[in-house]
DNA sequence: TTCTAAATAGTATATAATATCATTAGCAAA
DNA sequence: TTTGCTAATGATATTATATACTATTTAGAA
């Protein structure tokens, strides 16, 4: 272990290692501050275009957060990700049933993939009542 | 039918009517765009502002869409939403389950809304294979 | 009519993400 | 080592989406 992972560039590797670091489902920029203060040569813009080309890739999801900028997760496993309706916090949500096998073809599309997003209330937001 | 369905003010009835009118989950720049045309001094900040009260409201829909701007569908029957992976158009999708329904407590949230968006291939896009 | 509150038009600003492009880094061949 | 090529990067500019701001307008009440 060296701290990149052996990816192909330094800069990868640092942006790899730091999402799957971070447990909070990050955007690109909270990403972006996080390695500023370690690499301040980095740029934004290769942490956004790495950060993109990884979820490309599958090797992290992006989560579009609607009313928000889009998150991470280093978690590629099946799951699914709510949005608190309060603080925004997001968190992981798991589902017996996968939505897009239940989504028949009466749309005239070809089904390829699904983004499921729930809104709700977190234990912080409920314990504030 | 005056055309402003007797709302409050007239451009809420204008923008209510045009999303109405327009079947295909139109942003709200296209709102913009199509009232712009007959009503060349409603600003484009009154059409954002209404639309989005409108969905606050639950006469219209809003549809977060990922990797772009957010649609509007008139349509506020429970269904779901696709959008083509090659042109980006959105359509509906029906569900026989709830996602909702489906996400058990298990994440320290309380669950009170669900956004699912798929992805897949238009059937004019596939044509075009 | 005058007053008041809410809504609007127009512009400015904020935010998120990508585009652009000169520079740099990595690497193979000479 | 030096040269040359390709891809990646850093820094900035630009785009896209949406909201904030504020002077003005509107609508209705007194």
């Amino acid at each position: 272990m060296n701290g990149t992972s052996q990816r192909s560039t330094m800069q990868k590797g640092i942006v790899f290692d730091t999402v799957t670091k971070m447990r909070c489902h990050p955007t690109a920029d909270m990403v972006y501050e996080k390695i500023h203060t370690e690499y301040p040569t980095i740029s934004k813009a290769t942490v956004y275009r790495i950060l993109k080309q990884l979820a490309a890739a599958g090797e992290i999801l992006k989560i579009p957060v609607p009313d928000g900028a889009d998150c991470y997760d280093f978690n590629i496993s099946p799951h699914y990700h709510i949005k608190c309706t309060d603080c925004g916090a997001v968190g992981d949500i798991f589902l017996k049933a996968d939505p897009q096998l239940e989504a028949a073809d009466t749309c005239g599309y070809k089904v390829t993939g699904c983004t499921v997003i729930f809104e709700g209330k977190c234990g912080t937001c409920r314990g504030d009542l």
